[in-house]
DNA sequence: ACAGTACTTGACCATTTGGTCAACAACAAC
DNA sequence: GTTGTTGTTGACCAAATGGTCAAGTACTGT
C-alpha cells in the first residue's frame, strides 16, 4: 500500500489555519505556507488541493478548533447566562494582549477579505456566523436581554475589529462590561 | 510655471478610495488602479508617492469623505439621540442591499488586512475609529444608554462585518432595532 | 528480492507584481 | 520663438506569484 505519508495531518492543518489567519488570503504566500506547514508545494497539492482548497481546510480547521468550543460554551446549561457571556467576551479582552490575538478573527477576516470574492467562502463564513448567532440567542433566550441577542453577536465581531486595529485590553473590558449589565 | 496637471485631483482621490474600499490593499493591482484613475504608474508616483501612499491618501478620502459627515450628524444637536442613532445605523441597513453596500466599511477592511502590518495604517485608523466613539459617546451622554456607548460602538463595525459575510437587509434592521431600544 | 504504489522533492514555467526611467509633451515667463 | 519646468507616457526591470511535473524515494504485499 505504498509510501506512507511523512506529515502528521493535524499539525499541518493547524499550521496552515495559523498562516491564513495571521496573513489573510493574499497575504499567505507558498512561501510562507511552505515554511509554516514544513511540506512543499507539490505534496500540498496531492493532499489537499490549490490556494484557494487550502484557505478552505483553514477556515474548516478553525471552526472546528475554535469556534465550536466556544457554542459549546454558550449553550452550556451548567453555567449562568451571565457567566457564559462574560467567559465568551473575556476572549475578546485577551486577544488584545496576546500575539496571536491579534491575528483577530479568522470568520472576521475572511468576511471581509475573501466573502465578496468567493462564494464558497462566503457560504462557509455565514454558516458559522449563524451558528455563534443561534448560540447567542440561545445562551440569553430567558434573560432580560433576550431580544437584545443580535446586538450581542455584532459586538462581538466589532470587537475583534479593534482588536486588529490595535486596541488595548481596557477598551474591550469597557465592552464586555456593557455586554453583561445587559442582563 | 511648466506644464499644468491634466486629472482632476478630487476625482482621481475619490477612484483610489473606491479601488481600495473594494479590493483591499493587496487585491488591488496597479492594473485595477491605472484603469480606475486614468492615470498611468509614473503619474501616480510623481503625484502622490508609492502604493503605501496611494492607500493612505485613500484612507484620508475617506475620513473626510465618508466618516465626518456621519461624525457630524451624530453630534447634530438639532436632533434628538434616538433619530441621530437610527439614521446612522439605517446607513448599515442600506449597505446590505447596495452594491457599494458590500464593500464594508473602508475603515473596518483596512484595521483587519493592513493595520497590523502597517503602523501608519494602524495610527490613522485607530485615531478615525477614536473620532467615532467620540461622537457616539457625545450622541448618548444624556439618555439611558450613556453607559452602554462602547457596545453601540462596536456594534456598528460589527454589523458592517456582517455586510460583508453577505447578511441580508432584515438582520442589520434587527440590529438597529436593538440599538435603538437602547434608550 | 521484487514489483507496485503513493509520497516527496526541487527545478521549472508563464504570469503578474510593484517600481523605475528616459524620452516626449504642454504649458508659463521672457 | 526660445527656454525652463513640470506632467505624461509606455517600455522596461527584477522579484515574486501560483502552479506543474518528471524524477527519485520509501513503504507494502507477494
Amino acid at each position: 500500500m505504498a509510501r506512507p505519508r511523512k506529515f502528521d495531518e493535524a499539525k499541518v492543518k493547524n499550521a496552515l489555519r495559523d498562516v491564513f489567519w495571521q496573513h489573510g488570503y493574499d497575504g499567505a504566500s507558498y512561501a510562507d505556507i511552505m515554511s509554516a506547514t514544513g511540506l512543499n508545494k507539490g505534496s500540498l497539492y496531492a493532499s489537499f488541493g490549490d490556494k484557494r482548497a487550502l484557505y478552505q481546510h483553514a477556515i474548516s480547521d478553525y471552526n472546528r478548533e475554535n469556534v465550536s468550543p466556544g457554542i459549546a460554551m454558550l449553550r452550556d446549561n451548567t453555567l449562568t447566562p451571565r457567566e457564559r457571556l462574560n467567559t465568551f467576551f473575556t476572549s475578546l479582552v485577551n486577544a488584545a494582549e496576546t500575539r496571536e490575538g491579534r491575528w483577530g478573527c479568522l470568520l472576521c477576516n475572511a468576511a471581509i477579505d475573501q466573502a465578496p470574492f468567493d462564494q464558497d467562502v462566503e457560504e462557509t463564513v455565514s454558516a458559522s456566523l449563524a451558528r455563534i448567532r443561534k448560540a447567542i440567542n440561545y445562551c440569553v433566550k430567558d434573560t432580560p436581554a433576550a431580544d437584545k441577542a443580535d446586538l450581542i453577536w455584532t459586538s462581538y465581531f466589532g470587537g475583534h475589529v479593534m482588536v486588529k486595529a490595535g486596541y488595548s485590553k481596557a477598551v474591550l473590558k469597557k465592552v464586555r462590561t456593557q455586554i453583561v449589565s445587559l442582563l
